[in-house]
DNA sequence: CACTTACTTTAGAATCCATTCAATTGAAAC
DNA sequence: GTTTCAATTGAATGGATTCTAAAGTAAGTG
């Protein structure tokens, strides 16, 4: 038995107040329910289109692409950011592979549009804005909760 | 005049299909205006909240907070994350900074829960699901529009 | 055809970041 | 007080990222 699961023994044992084992049981079956929740392709895909969205040069991109609601082409997007040329091109290309932009050819230019993903995240994160951060604590499983010994 | 600034000129003369100089002037200005939605400081919070999210074992803490709908214990998440003890308490710290997650004292042990902003970001990423990514380009401003000249 | 333009790609240097290991803190039990 | 335990902290290392410079590609022009 490691010893990250000796502790989170120990830690049940304490906070159900030792009615019984079976109540340790229980909650080792809910947090083994729990850990279901990461699923491989889920964090994987999610993990994509964050990974491309941190970082300076790409979230700006984001942004001025979901702000202009339509196509730009590469070199309207260079005259906002500042970053070379080849770092601009670098940026769409994480940003396309992620599927938070969409890539057109037209002639010899290439535009560049936001795709929903990039929509739904930037208007979310607008929508927080500042002090969005606090909310009382769920304060589910108290200590004793439900058990009738004592 | 930059390279970029020189690039964008002849694209807009292009585009705009040289009705008149004031076209190009007011193309100018409306990307001008564009360019305003990259304050230093939104962008610098929402980074601080990408760059939390972005990483494997950080996205899986968050997931975990999140679907747990109530605090966990270090222990706990200890029990559901496969990293070291030392990489989740690192991992827990980077996220308490950027206001994902919130960090409350309870005797010896240390318990979290997710933050308003963690809930409304892996809500929506759950929700975007698979091929979420499409979607018809905008496809305003089409070459000539609005112009009586060709 | 050669030449320019718009953008991409490759290669490599520089920087950043995630983890590990060792030491430490703070709380509780003895 | 000392010991134990949960968790954090700091330094260091190895592995990713991100940028620049230069070469490359594809489209349009003369």
């Amino acid at each position: 038995m490691s010893t990250a699961t000796r502790r989170l023994q120990r830690y049940l044992e304490d906070e159900l107040v030792d009615c019984r084992s079976e109540d340790v049981d229980r909650r080792l079956d809910e947090l083994d329910a729990l850990e279901s929740v990461l699923s491989d392709e889920q964090i994987g895909a999610d993990l994509d289109v964050l990974s491309a969205l941190s970082n300076e040069t790409r979230y700006k991109l984001v942004r001025l692409l979901v702000a202009a609601e339509e196509e730009l082409c590469v070199c309207e997007l260079n005259a906002m950011v500042d970053a070379s040329e080849s770092a601009i091109s670098h940026a769409l290309g994480t940003l396309t592979d992620a599927g938070v932009v969409i890539r057109r050819k037209d002639g010899r230019w290439r535009k560049y549009r936001a795709s929903n993903v990039a929509v739904s995240l930037v208007t979310l994160l607008d929508g927080l804005g500042p002090s969005a951060a606090e909310r009382p604590p769920a304060s589910s499983r108290d200590a004793n909760a439900g058990c009738g010994c004592e």
